[in-house]
DNA sequence: GAAATAAATTTGCATAATACAACTATTTTA
DNA sequence: TAAAATAGTTGTATTATGCAAATTTATTTC
């Protein structure tokens, strides 16, 4: 557990957190080239895929964005061929959006893209190791829920 | 450690990684607005002021961005008052880029609510679990860095 | 039930971040 | 010294983003 030398600090969390930020944004690069679209366009893409369907209100909700920014995002997704509106038939102020055969086609290469990522990752790390490593991010996920608040609660009082 | 009914796997590692990477988001965001800046005049910033004295291209390298994006962040940071440009005498060549003294206590402000954050954060942890949360992310960075390589190998080869 | 209110979406506008290419100035190399 | 390399800046274009205004539809209120 690497505490032979020395205690491990606030500070320390810190630099690590800021390398694995690098990290991420490097995965992130990765996948928006190998998927040949823009990463904006390849977060929602991948999340309507997931859920199959969706408004574009549940879904610039899950991506924290704007509507008016997803609006546009959608946008270049269907004149890309790769998502299509439809009107809500039970209450038509929505627009529902979902992917079209090929937007499927492009979600599972991703999908297979990111898991293989995610596993060959995981068989990196250590087998005595694998559980703690998902335990602990999950830990880290836990607290900083709790210490975010200010940014985020102005935004989400509805 | 969590491994009371199931064995951790890839796809829970994947799943994990997404949601920290929206807290890391979050916290981001939170940094921005709290120092009264963007983010990439933040980040810039940061960076100057840890090493106090730095060429634009290394500093371009550090942040991995384009020269002439740096070029423009650091105007800003000029303009604003925070940073000041000034020839290296060996070599004219080079622009070099140091904090003014408002700059320096932005600065100072800033790392202060960083550390703060991250020592919260770190106390946060139930104490037995802290050593291995670090240790954890320390073993995702090596193995993440790894495997990360087609798309920075193009970019660094010089 | 009509008017007011609320909600979802889109479009107009503005801004930030970014990269590439072209250009200038300086230094190194052959 | 002429050519090549290096550092930086500026022009141009693109993407991402949010806010505000406008539109359409649903819900609430009186």
């Amino acid at each position: 557990m690497m505490k032979i030398n020395k205690q491990n600090n606030a500070q320390d969390l810190r630099e690590m957190i800021r390398l694995f930020e690098r990290i991420i944004g490097m995965a992130d690069e990765n996948q928006m080239t190998c998927c040949h679209m823009t990463l904006a366009q390849c977060h929602a893409l991948v999340e309507v895929g997931r859920v199959k369907d969706i408004s574009l209100n549940q879904l610039s909700r899950i991506l924290e964005l704007d509507n008016s920014t997803l609006s546009r995002t959608v946008n270049n997704l269907v004149i890309s061929g790769l998502a299509e509106r439809y009107e809500d038939p039970n209450d038509r102020r929505y627009i529902k959006i979902k992917l079209t055969e090929q937007g499927m086609m492009n979600f599972h290469a991703i999908e297979k893209t990111m898991n293989t990522y995610y596993e060959t990752l995981f068989q990196m790390i250590p087998e005595e190791k694998r559980d703690q490593v998902i335990d602990s991010i999950r830990i880290l996920n836990e607290v900083s829920s709790k210490i975010q608040c200010c940014v985020k609660e102005k935004k989400n009082e509805e």
